[in-house]
DNA sequence: CGCAAAATAGAACGATCGTTCTTTTTTGTG
DNA sequence: CACAAAAAAGAACGATCGTTCTATTTTGCG
């Protein structure tokens, strides 16, 4: 059944191979993949709940027994899929701007880095959008996980709210999850009138919005940074 | 084939019956208007494309060709529930707030039964919202009987807020679509946050979102205004 | 009541779904 | 090369889907 002691269970999907010098188990895990970055492609444009493995194995050339024993179910799937998109959104938004300095600089950066992302997926689609509307109520693992990687993103934008204010970039008065609350609200707003009602303007609007956020919340001497990149190196948390 | 000379066609579908005097067709149009009642109840729940006619001859204990014939075609059913969406979205939002006076009154009257609605739907879902994200890009008549419905909406609180411009009640540098899609912002991350992450505080921060939007847009003196209901009854448009 | 029309039921269709089982092919390695 | 394990294919399953067709029941009115 395991190659020498442990199969390496489930813990990977992401990471490529290599189990221990560059020998065991390789055309497995590159082919799943492959299928998980087609899949991904297929629930963005249809969402989770509209991708089908029938569909999938099309798109991939395979059988669908082929496809389907890499996951053994398609909640295992949608779980995988859900796993990447969470990869790739914390590597295009989350670590890019945790090369800003803390504070007003980073959450600049993160929404920049967002609405980017974004001006992409009004072609392409937004699974933590999409698949919120088709499990806002129906319980199981598969909720579960994209619950959990929305929580970690809105979290990480939090922490990052709350630096600023610790540096005093925001007003005193300023609540963190107010400002959290209102910038989320201006992705979703663009992401609707964009994406579904086409509307062209919508970028500007998110882009304006953010503004008059940071001229309520920051303090008059921050209200508008000198771009600020490389000037203040302190990453890490 | 018709009763008299025109069966009314297609056109009716919301009104009850009564053709001319009270005679001709009754039964049929009332159990559509059950159907279609009862389709309404599973699409808030599982969505416009979750929406079956077994599952819906199930609930009204009906054959599936019973529930079918009224319709014609899944399409025409799920039309026939947005447009009974819209009217009740019409009934409970819009029409009351037009008894409020032009301008920041009203507009405060469409966000505050906007929110009420918004208080309800974290249970059972909204539309406008699943429907969004479910015919973003799939294009057909469902598409844009939906998207026609909600633009009507949007316009409606657009044009609401370019009367609180006229009227005096906002800065003369504000934009008003820029408001409004803050507004719209707001309403999207409360369902968002409430619905499906559960986040108890959402409606505060909505609420909250709109103050502050009002802070930034209005007028000093009318950014608190002393509870205007009946004391300005200037209605119409 | 009687009769035509409307409304509903019933059965069947082809298609697709996720999943299981068995068989074949491919892969990696001694 | 040979051989075992991994990967993929193939076929079939029960279920559900929207839809069509034909029969039956119910309705409204002369």
């Amino acid at each position: 059944m395991t190659v020498s002691s442990l199969p390496v269970p489930l813990l990977s999907a992401g990471v490529v191979q290599r189990t221990r010098a560059g020998k065991a188990m390789q055309k497995g895990q590159q082919t799943k993949q492959a299928i998980v970055d087609a899949a991904l492609g297929l629930a963005t444009q249809i969402g989770l709940e509209g991708l089908s493995i029938g569909a999938l194995a099309e798109v991939m050339q395979m059988s669908k027994s082929g496809v389907f024993a890499h996951f053994g179910s398609r909640e295992e799937l949608q779980i995988s899929v859900i796993r990447e998109y969470y990869t790739r959104f914390s590597d295009e938004v989350f670590f890019p701007a945790m090369n800003e300095a803390r504070g007003l600089p980073r959450v600049r950066s993160l929404f920049a880095h967002w609405m980017k992302r974004v001006a992409v997926e009004i072609q392409s689609g937004c699974i933590f959008i999409s698949g919120a509307v088709e499990f806002d109520d129906r319980p199981g693992p598969v909720r579960d996980a994209l619950a959990s990687s929305v929580k970690t993103w809105l979290a990480a934008l939090y922490r990052a709210v709350v630096q600023a204010k610790g540096e005093g970039h925001l007003n005193d008065d300023a609540d963190e999850e107010q400002m959290a609350f209102e910038i989320h609200g201006l992705i979703l707003a663009l992401h609707y009138e964009a994406r579904f009602l086409k509307h062209p303007a919508a970028i500007h609007h998110a882009n304006t919005g953010f503004e008059n956020i940071l001229a309520r919340y920051g303090t008059a001497v921050s209200a508008k940074p000198a771009r600020s990149s490389k000037s203040n190196p302190r990453s890490k948390d």
